[in-house]
DNA sequence: AAATCTCTCTAAACCGGTTTGAACGTTCTG
DNA sequence: CAGAACGTTCAAACCGGTTTAGAGAGATTT
């Protein structure tokens, strides 16, 4: 391996005139910096990247910490996320460093990236209403961008869809078309979005009159499985009667509602109407589900690669109220939802 | 933020003591090693890591390039084997880098990873029949590890499935349930294991002697959508008799081909067969398609943890060739197996 | 009591870059 | 032609750790 010295003394400089020849700085001779650059290729000379970070105090990487036990790797909206950010990441030649903790030990793995210099900046995914992590990093006032935020007068830099207004305008969309038995499969209660959804999902239906029970409203993993067994249960009617739509925060959760309308023999669209918010991901399209749902749709990749240009900016100084970014999820009415079904199969409708 | 110097100069002491009390060197006395640690603690101190890099020459870093435009970010398989990856390798506080970069200049990045000395070692995952990625880690003498192989006898540490065991088995039971029109939905056709799942097959049909149309047999993005074309495209019979069964190498592509079905008015299980190689995806489980699916199993997460294991052993020395590990994939017969109809729809059965 | 051995600790070199302050030769200005 | 200004280069300090060689104090051996 060459190191910078060797290369300096090959050519008869001094190590900072290579430098600055390689950095591009403009008090080199242009005839100097053209040899110092041929050699450095013909050397296959390549700067150690640790003396770099030690000597700069950069260290061109930033950084994510994700709980073992949540796993958001495992999840796809997570992974499809990732995809954008890195890829974004790397059009700024920026590495992003990827950190499992157990969750007691969070925090303390969040200080030592961040008091140990080995990342420039740190980003953070599906925040918590109130989360420990974001205090700990405007505490140690680090650079930090957020996926999602935790309120609406936030401090700092996020990027986020506008979960009320999208939950709102489908919720609208049911109410509309007669559903007054709405079902939200929600995600795990502890995060932002849920609570964020869900409060527009209250709202919506009480500013039309309509009480929703509590056992219509479900927080859990946001899977095909789990969007199956919280259906199967509300289909039931066991409790009482059974929602005529559901209106869920995944299309995973809505292909489980799927296949538990079709195990009640129920037909979606007529007997049943489903909304899903949809976030695009490339292996899963809502539109060729059988039959076509209707969702509030937003890339979640386009939050990735939007996270990296924000969290470049941030590192470099920009103020983070400067870098808040909320965008709208469109509502895509497909085949999914239909009128309510005017005989109350239960009895529910009059 | 508090150097080591600082540290030492607040106890009395020299850098040299304190860095050795730190790390636990035995030349420490007692006293002084639980001065120091209780000093470092009430301080705060952090050590930078960027020095501690620059000073050992270890960076405690393992690296992962991927392809931008392959993405196989957004590919669940690859994430999941992600999520095992990552937290083996918090096991053994190493952290993981993953980059993004073009085809193009994907070599050039794996250059500037292996010498720029930022990380100890590099994954490779999703191998081509003849990687340049490995041959050029080879030729470097980088540590590396491989999710997959490209051959039989490499002198590499790798992890792979048997995948010309599983996709002979799974042949042989289509085989013996009387098909003798079985369909491939393969993955890109450049991937070793897409190669060697095609090799298993088209030998357990030779072998029975049975022939295999070419129309057969399909290479190409391993998801639901286009699972359903192709599945679509064979079972319409327009270039000649469809097929009675179908193997894939990915739950998805089952996903499309159960979609297919549906649309083309077939029973999976009697009119059609499926087997699928299941590589346990936790948000969908093929135990729960309706019906449920035939298929052989292996939990990719599970290859995570091993090659983090593996990792660490080359890093620290271990003889590549005593890194290579092989487990078979269980084949699990389900619902979506059944006998080939016996009246040929399509008049290839007599 | 001198010599040897341990134990604990220190001074200084080192990892491989970047950056500051000064010096050099050349050209411009008065 | 002296002096200033400029463009280019260099020596040395610096980033913050680790590690080597060696020093001093006390215990043990002879």
């Amino acid at each position: 391996m060459t190191t910078l010295r060797e290369l300096a003394q090959h050519l008869g400089l001094s190590p900072a005139t290579v430098s600055r020849a390689l950095n591009g700085f403009p008090e080199v001779g242009e005839k100097t910096r053209i040899r110092v650059l041929e050699a450095s290729e013909r050397l296959r000379y390549k700067a150690n990247s640790n003396a770099k970070r030690l000597a700069t105090g950069k260290s061109g990487m930033v950084g994510m910490i994700f709980r073992s036990s949540r796993n958001l790797l495992v999840d796809p909206h997570f992974v499809d996320f990732l995809a954008g950010l890195s890829t974004g990441l790397a059009d700024r030649e920026i590495d992003l460093v990827i950190h499992a903790a157990p969750q007691h030990e969070l925090l303390a793995h969040y200080e030592r990236f961040v008091s140990s210099g080995s990342v420039d900046g740190m980003i953070v995914s599906a925040p918590e209403l109130n989360d420990r992590r974001i205090a700990t990093l405007i505490e140690r006032g680090f650079p930090f961008v957020v996926h999602g935020r935790t309120g609406d007068n936030v401090g700092y830099a996020y990027f986020d869809i506008d979960n009320g207004a999208a939950f709102k305008a489908a919720t609208s969309l049911l109410i509309d078309l007669g559903h007054r038995c709405i079902a939200l499969l929600n995600g795990e209660a502890d995060l932002a979005f849920v609570q964020q959804r869900e409060e527009a999902f209250r709202q919506a239906t009480t500013d039309r009159g309509i009480h929703i029970p509590e056992r219509f409203i479900s927080h859990d993993v946001m899977s095909e499985e789990q969007g199956f067994a919280h259906a199967t249960e509300m289909l039931s009617g066991r409790r009482g009667p059974a929602p005529t739509a559901f209106l869920c925060s995944s299309t995973l959760q809505a292909l489980g509602v799927i296949r538990a309308a079709a195990t009640a023999e129920l037909t979606v669209g007529t007997d049943l109407s489903i909304i899903a918010h949809d976030d695009v991901l490339p292996h899963l399209r809502p539109e060729h589900f059988n039959p076509a749902l209707t969702v509030t749709r937003s890339p979640i990749r386009m939050a990735g690669v939007a996270l990296a240009e924000m969290m470049v900016a941030r590192i470099s100084g920009v103020d983070p109220l400067k870098l808040q970014r909320m965008v709208t999820a469109d509502l895509i009415v497909r085949a999914s939802t239909g009128a309510a079904p005017t005989t109350g199969r239960d009895g529910w409708l009059h």
